[in-house]
DNA sequence: TTTCTTATGTTAACTAAGTTAACATTAATG
DNA sequence: CATTAATGTTAACTTAGTTAACATAAGAAA
């Protein structure tokens, strides 16, 4: 009978997950709903993935380079130094706030550990290495001294810990962002603060 | 007979929750392991606690509550406002990177939610009163005009989405402090970054 | 073509967890 | 002392992740 065999049932099934993903979460992706969504029996899925672990580390490699893609593409275009990493951080923030179950999945503790899934952690480094050498300008990284590096390689961490914390507090409710403003704005704002100069209140 | 009814079975519940917490995280704690581990049958704690959430929720308004008191501590013995925040930040990280799965627990998503809990809402509340009072100098609040208190509402909201973006890439391993340096030098150092100036580079 | 093998799908079962209902016992209170 | 509220217990229901055993389809090998 011709019930059997869907003809691309992993692709079916990622796609769903994505779908399941968006809307609830890793947590609430259920392989047993997944199945019953796709149409096809509970057991289906293990034949595709490594289990639910798989799934999540199928997704959050998909994941990664789409993040990773838009911070090049943002990195691209803007040439001058302090500029981009401003520019870096929004875009940041603006694919965690559009992309909030991914982002969470991709730097929560619900992600499959990367030391079991080789092409998450290739994805995942990918992705640091975007940023990395937006804010540091590899481009000139053999000229620099050790000090140098190491100076440059602490604005890295500096910028990527706010756009990250910003990130962070917004999706998960902390901080509201101001109706009246543009998203992008009001990051750009708070990245700008200077917290070494002296309040003047 | 003398087996039944423990004497203090919910402070029991309670600290051995703990335990598993630290161990474990949140996804970890299982209300039928913990029963079994406290002695107890497994339907037991559901007397004590409105199920799994009500557990969590315990557990992490008594976090909230030494998270603020630690905040507290260090904002009421540094008068300097900049170096005030400064320390403040330090001391955040510090207590993400000593209790990794409370701080999970308060701010990401396996927390229950807010408006069940008003007990918990108001923990969540006060810590970031705590946060905001140190961080804005509100003794002077009354003073100031609208264009400055927002001015200082950002610097705050600057400070505390740095310390929350570093305490959340160290905790997850994505960034690895250097072990060469006491972890607050550490903080201090990518805190007092001010990436508006040029790189020098 | 026929046969063997592999990929892919199915059913059925096992384990573990959250939760609730129905029942038992204790402690406290009138 | 009798009643009641609090606190435990057992047993069951539901959902989920996972695996084993079996079935079928497709393609390679004979």
């Amino acid at each position: 009978m011709g019930k059997y065999h869907h003809g691309d049932v992993r692709n079916v099934l990622l796609q769903k997950a994505e779908t399941i993903l968006t809307e609830e979460g890793p947590t609430g992706l259920s392989l047993r709903r997944l199945a019953r969504m796709t149409g096809v029996s509970e057991a289906a899925p293990y034949r595709h993935f490594d289990g639910k672990d798989g799934i999540l580390a199928a997704v959050a490699i998909a994941a990664f380079e789409r993040f990773a893609e838009q911070l090049e593409s943002v990195a691209a275009n803007v040439a001058h130094h302090e500029e981009r990493i401003m520019k870096l951080g929004a875009a940041y923030v603006g694919f965690a706030v559009e992309n909030p179950q991914h982002f969470r999945l991709i730097f929560g503790r619900e992600r499959p550990p990367l030391d079991q899934y080789p092409e998450l952690r290739d994805a995942a480094d990918n992705a640091f290495d975007v940023l990395q050498r937006a804010v540091t300008s590899v481009d000139r990284k053999a000229e620099m001294t050790l000090t140098e590096a190491a100076t440059a390689y602490n604005r890295a961490l500096a910028a990527w810990s706010r756009a990250h914390g910003i990130a962070m507090l917004v999706i998960d409710g902390m901080i509201v962002p101001p109706a009246d403003q543009e998203l992008g704005d009001f990051v750009l704002g708070l990245l700008a603060e200077d917290l070494t100069a002296p309040s003047d209140l």
